[in-house]
RNA sequence: GGCCCUAUAGUUCAAGGGAUAGAACGGAAGUUUCCUAAACUUUAAAUACAGGUUCGAGUCCUGUUGGGGCUACCA
């Protein structure tokens, strides 16, 4: 019997019981696990039952446990609760469990399926650094691909980069306004914060022009299409499109800038990609779909020459598909892009990791690829994470008013710096080695962070308030890791071997081994459901249920050497389990702290 | 205005239609001659409101109210 399942492998009795004693084949049954103030592990639901039955539900599940217990060797014993009937499995089968779960190398992680999925996230815009949103978004779809692959899907991880548009050029002009020449060499600054600097100036700009030209009488909505560097930023747009070659240039050397400065924060973040699209390369695929939909009638063209999709009949409105002065807009891009991906690579499902502001967009890129005609668009999907916010709300680039990334990761790093030496624990550890541990518990912190809350929620971020190192946090776990360490460092320096079955398991370890037994269906929930939240949960719950074990219970000073040697596998497979959840998060786990 | 998402302790997060709604932080009180106290133990504290479906609702449906997003010739 496979370790992964308990709770199938108890159905499958219950549903042969149900069968031998009422006669049904396919009666639905419902199985949880076992509350923990009740006695048991398995939980079967008995109402349906009692209605198939024409008994109580008390009555009925007495039957079942009787049955359970006379028939099914791994049944210990039951009890009747209200509606529930509680099954409790034997100690040896708790026992089988935990040896085939040392016995599996690689335990959590499936066999190969056979399919291949492309995941596509972080998708930055060159005219900005990264923020805490990019952070949300990289830490998502990185460790969805390690969730993915933990399925046995073979992943492909791709990253869009937005370099070009209105927003690039925008950043272009302002330098060229105000920057005097003002390079990343020059004055120190990483490209990308310098870049994202000129963003901020030309809104700023705009913003003083648009107010400027309300003064003179001019209408809000007027002085926001009419503002002179916005008219300028626009007919950038058009030179760049048209191959100028000073826009292009200059265009080149500042994408640059960024690139390097993302580089530098992926690294940090240890995030990566397998292929990168650029939309500079993708959006002439993207206007040449529009040419084809306009010939097959899918799309129309408006008096002023832009080209827009009607939607009505899907529920959506029209979507402009090319402005009127030719140059291409998100949707056109997305369009070749999707095209070039589904050509380039064989695979099932693609999955966007972008914001839920972006719902819209996705369903009109499905609607309108349909339209089209391409068969392989139900095979998208959309990983809609929630948006981070800040106390006082929403973050905006153009504002300035965001989390910084390289700051983040920095604040946390030092963060983890000075409540390490606070402790002290750490005098005989080598200098580069206390790096590395300040690295991966700051980061650890900041990861777990930011991945147990649910993809699908906003979630809350207060910088005046900086992240945990204590109770439900990355540190937690990686403390719980360290310790296990240490303490199968000197099992080893003692010359003991961990060992599974040459003694009994007692109601804690049997507590942890069920816990342990749980993680492959939380992997494939995680997988199925785009939720490393799970996961990361999971390891929450085993670390802390690990730590009051360990605090209760003796196990180098433990005399039977059975019993220390079991207690040293288990303590091992509980190391091992917590590495590979956190290794689905991206987050390291160090061997001592 | 229309469409979508969301509402759980003081705060940040959990809870596959099932039992007495779990944690963590913060608050209060404890544990270190003992395998790492970044730990452990005890304690107070919550399902926005009103209906409905169901044997059973935080969970599903309707309405109300609050929060957020989208509805751009931004991405």
């Amino acid at each position: 019997m496979c370790p992964m399942n308990v709770e199938l492998h108890v159905k499958q009795k219950v549903t042969d019981c149900v069968k031998a004693l009422y006669g049904s084949e396919d009666a639905p049954l419902q199985l949880q696990k076992t509350r923990k103030e009740f006695e048991g592990d398995v939980t079967l639901v008995l109402f349906s039952l009692a209605t198939l039955s024409g008994k109580s539900p008390e009555e009925a599940g007495a039957e079942i446990g009787e049955w359970l217990v006379a028939n099914v060797p791994q049944v210990a014993a039951f009890n009747v609760v209200k509606g529930f009937l509680n099954i409790k499995l034997s100690n040896d089968f708790w026992l089988a469990q935990l040896a085939q779960i040392a016995e599996d190398e690689s335990f959590g992680r499936f066999p190969p399926s056979g399919k291949t999925v492309m995941v596509e996230y972080s998708s930055p815009n060159t005219n900005k650094p990264l923020h805490l949103g990019h952070v949300r978004n990289n830490l998502l779809g990185y460790s969805l691909a390690k969730i993915l692959e933990a399925n046995g899907h073979q992943v492909i991880k791709v990253n869009l980069v937005n370099d070009r548009g209105i927003h690039i050029c925008k950043s272009m002009l302002a330098w060229q306004k105000f920057a005097n020449g003002e390079t990343p060499q020059s004055s120190g600054k990483k490209g990308d914060h310098l870049v994202g600097e000129y963003y901020v100036r030309f809104d700023k700009e705009y913003k003083r022009q648009v107010s400027a030209l309300r003064h003179t009488g001019v209408a809000e909505d007027e002085a926001k299409r009419q503002a002179p560097i916005l008219l300028e930023a626009q007919n950038m747009l058009l030179l760049w499109e048209q191959g100028n070659d000073d826009v292009f240039d200059l265009w080149e050397e500042m994408n640059g800038w960024v690139y390097e400065g993302f580089d530098a924060t992926y690294k940090k973040l240890g995030v990566s990609f397998d292929k990168t699209y650029y939309e500079s390369k993708t959006y002439l695929l993207g206007k040449e779909i529009v040419k084809e939909g306009l010939k097959k009638g899918v799309f129309f063209k408006k008096e002023d020459g832009a080209v827009w999709c009607d939607l009505s009949d899907n529920g959506f409105d029209q979507k402009l598909l090319l402005r009127s002065d030719g140059t291409s807009v998100y949707m056109t891009q997305d369009l070749g892009t999707a095209r070039q991906r589904f050509s380039e690579y064989n695979f099932s499902e693609l999955i966007y990791v972008v914001g839920s502001e972006q719902n819209y967009h996705f369903q009109v890129l499905k609607v309108i690829l349909k339209k089209l005609g391409y068969a392989w668009c139900d095979s998208i999907n959309h990983l809609s994470y929630g948006m981070v916010e800040l106390p006082d709300g929403k973050m905006k680039s153009r504002e300035g008013t965001v989390v910084d990334a390289d700051d983040l990761i920095d604040d946390m790093i030092a963060t983890a710096r000075e409540t390490s030496l606070e402790l002290g624990k750490l005098t005989d550890m080598p200098e580069d080695e206390q790096q590395q541990l300040f690295r991966m518990v700051g980061l650890g912190a900041l990861k777990y962070f930011i991945l147990k809350v649910d993809p699908k929620k906003t979630m809350l971020f207060d910088p005046k308030e900086s992240i945990d190192f204590n109770g439900n946090t990355g540190p937690f776990i990686q403390y719980t890791f360290a310790r296990i360490c240490s303490v199968l460092r000197k099992a080893r320096e003692q010359e003991l071997a961990p060992s599974v079955g040459a003694a009994d398991l007692g109601e804690r370890e049997v507590e942890l081994v069920k816990n342990l037994a749980d993680f492959p269906q939380v992997v494939a929930q995680a997988g199925t459901e785009h939720s490393p939240a799970l996961v990361a949960n999971y390891a929450f719950e085993l670390a802390k249920e690990f730590n009051q074990y360990y605090h209760d219970i003796p196990i180098l000073k433990e005399e039977d050497v059975a019993v220390k040697q079991q207690r040293l596998a288990l303590l091992e497979q509980v190391g091992k389990t917590l590495k590979t959840a956190m290794e689905l998060l991206g987050i390291e786990l160090p061997e001592r702290m």
